[in-house]
DNA sequence: CAGTTGCTGTGATTTCTGTCACATTGTGAG
DNA sequence: CTCACAATGTGACAGAAATCACAGCAACTG
């Protein structure tokens, strides 16, 4: 594995003390990595694929709030893993995903010798809650016409192209809406020369 | 100033530093501390009031996130210290209001040397954290009438009074909604029992 | 006390979104 | 090819919330 292009900042004794350390797996499109309320013992470290981490809620519904990709940290990882609490989120791999599990038992140690993995940290921190942020903008001032051209937008910077591959329900989950809503709003869009529509595919133009 | 109460797992010699280092501040109600886009050259302890962190859209939209009281330090003012860029968000204060004032210089050596700053930095950003989430589950699943219910009982919960001293105006500002429909829902809340409504005051029951 | 100002109550209307019902279309299995 | 099923399109309707219009009421000012 050649994860260790992902992150060129770390000194080569952090990452021999993590591959001596940390466990590999692997989960495929679907696997729920996290769940809510469960115990955290690891902070995960993403090599390879794309984790969706969104919030549930008791009567079904669910609320995407970000992509963690290669390169990335699962910043409530490392929150709750350095206080041992549960998670309040759901993570779920949407591709075939490579993550390193670090275990907690190692944070304080690795944060007090090494500068870049305290940075690294503070960078994390410092991504989720911007993104976070951003995602509270959203709801909370944008209708879902915009929110919609949002996700799109942010689906295609993450994979770099032009075609997203899901469906018009995958979509509705991920903003909490229902599909009848989103298919309406993509026509309008597509109306507008913004998207081309296929089954189970959409262009952005 | 006793905010050493405040702080009481901090050790005496990090007390010290933070003493001869820190630069105490005073602001009125309605002053406002920190600004979206402004630059950010200290991290912010609370010793005594109340702070409002909120976001603004550019259409004059405001929406409140959560407040800081005494004990609480700002963890947007530390990540972005640490990596001295800008806050994206609005800090005010919402009453008499007095804070530490700590120079971004002094972070990396009190993170290095002492463990309870390190501890209580990573346990203000997991409460944030926390917070922002709960404000995330509230916009995305609830209505306006269980969101009324949910900002009344923080409210009366930070000041641990049943007298809530708002008016509708100010209420529906911190929620992103309208005076009318704030009216309307408080006069249902009070014909199901819950609060009792007088001007600029919202008792609850 | 009269006048002004700010807070609150309430109806009418509109927009956005969610929901239900059902039609249509694309795709793969047999 | 035909059937089955999943994805999509669309109309009708319902509910939440924003907006507009205006009335009543409390509190302060001079």
């Amino acid at each position: 594995m050649d994860w260790k292009k992902l992150f060129p900042q770390f000194e080569p004794e952090l990452i021999g003390l993590i591959e001596k350390n940390a466990v590999e797996r692997v989960f495929n499109a679907g696997d729920v990595i996290m769940r809510t309320g469960q115990y955290i013992k690891s902070t995960v470290l993403v090599m390879e694929g794309r984790i969706k981490i969104y919030r549930e809620n008791n009567e079904g519904g669910e609320f995407l709030m970000y992509y963690l990709g290669p390169g990335d940290a699962c910043a409530i990882s490392m929150i709750c893993a350095i206080q041992s609490q549960t998670s309040e989120i759901m993570a779920q791999a949407e591709e075939y995903t490579e993550v390193l599990m670090i275990p907690i038992q190692l944070m304080d140690d690795m944060m007090n010798k090494f500068k870049t993995w305290y940075q690294f940290v503070i960078q994390t921190y410092r991504s989720r809650f911007d993104e976070l942020l951003a995602v509270v903008d959203n709801i909370a001032f944008r209708n879902m016409d915009e929110r919609l051209e949002f996700y799109l937008k942010r689906h295609a910077g993450r994979t770099s192209k032009k075609l997203i591959e899901l469906s018009h329900q995958q979509i509705a989950d991920d903003l909490n809406s229902s599909r009848e809503v989103i298919s309406r709003l993509l026509k309008k869009m597509e109306q507008r020369n913004l998207v081309k529509l296929h089954r189970n595919m959409i262009e952005l133009v």
